[in-house]
DNA sequence: CTTGAGCCTGTACCAGCTACAGACCCTAGA
DNA sequence: TCTAGGGTCTGTAGCTGGTACAGGCTCAAG
């Protein structure tokens, strides 16, 4: 209850980092690259942040969990921001990435298969035939 | 069968380029990082490259494909290059890689998942709420 | 003899951060 | 009151795996 005569505890960028688990620089570079809006500054320059900006953080860190690139994620909060954004835009949105990860699980399969396979052949032993080699040189 | 006057016709990078699908820079950068040998020099300063240069490259481009990084092509090359490379070690190499490939699978999945049921509840209409947008917004 | 293609070099750029240097600023302890 | 330590500010460099371009040289064909 100390806080009557220190207005609100404000919190400043370090606050937002531990608050959210976003590396400290990381925030900066939101901002640079306009995906995190300039906060207000103090008398002394330091960014104070409200309660919006960390909703706006944790909405971006998910969206890049899921695997939105930072283009996709400005997508995403231009549609939020304009206020009007409707379930079809952004299932747009979110189908087109929900491809393009659908494509990389392709891809990551068809080298698990090969690597896997080529693998299982392996002697493991001492020697220095080693079908891994052989599969990397082979004449296509 | 013009050739007789001009020697052997040499490969210089463009031509390596063209042999092996790789792009122009991308052999120089190669060279640059150590994983392509620096080849002798015409007397102009052309690289001058022989069939071994191009066994080594599609070593290296086979082995990116199968999502090896360049500092794990490295490694394999440096074992190839010792002469003395045992089939347990490339083994060791390759089940390091299959170990990461498959925990990006795993990852993918996840996304995978939580994006598909969560688009799958969206009307796709022309309404502001959106499921997707909610699951951003969640609070943890 | 000119024009175009190829090669040479160094350097800048992309995503998506991360980290560091060199200034400030502020608070707590001696 | 001084000082040590933390925090913050800025700009900039580094990472991976390339890609691309400028500005200069060389070479062959027309």
């Amino acid at each position: 209850m100390n806080n009557h005569h220190r207005s609100v505890k404000v919190l400043r960028r370090g606050d937002l980092a531990k608050l959210t688990g976003c590396n400290l620089e990381t925030i900066r570079y939101y901002e640079n690259i306009g995906v995190m809006p300039e906060p207000p500054r103090s008398s002394k320059n330091y960014r104070v942040y409200d309660d919006r900006h960390v909703a706006r953080l944790r909405f971006i860190m998910r969206a890049r969990e899921l695997g939105f690139t930072l283009d996709e994620v400005r997508d995403l909060l231009a549609l939020v921001d304009g206020g009007a954004q409707t379930c079809g835009e952004v299932q747009g949105l979110a189908n087109a990435h929900l491809a393009s990860v659908r494509a990389k699980i392709a891809d990551l399969k068809r080298i698990e298969h090969v690597l896997s396979s080529t693998v299982a052949q392996c002697s493991g032993d001492d020697v220095p035939e080693c079908p891994v080699i052989d599969a990397l040189r082979e004449e296509a």
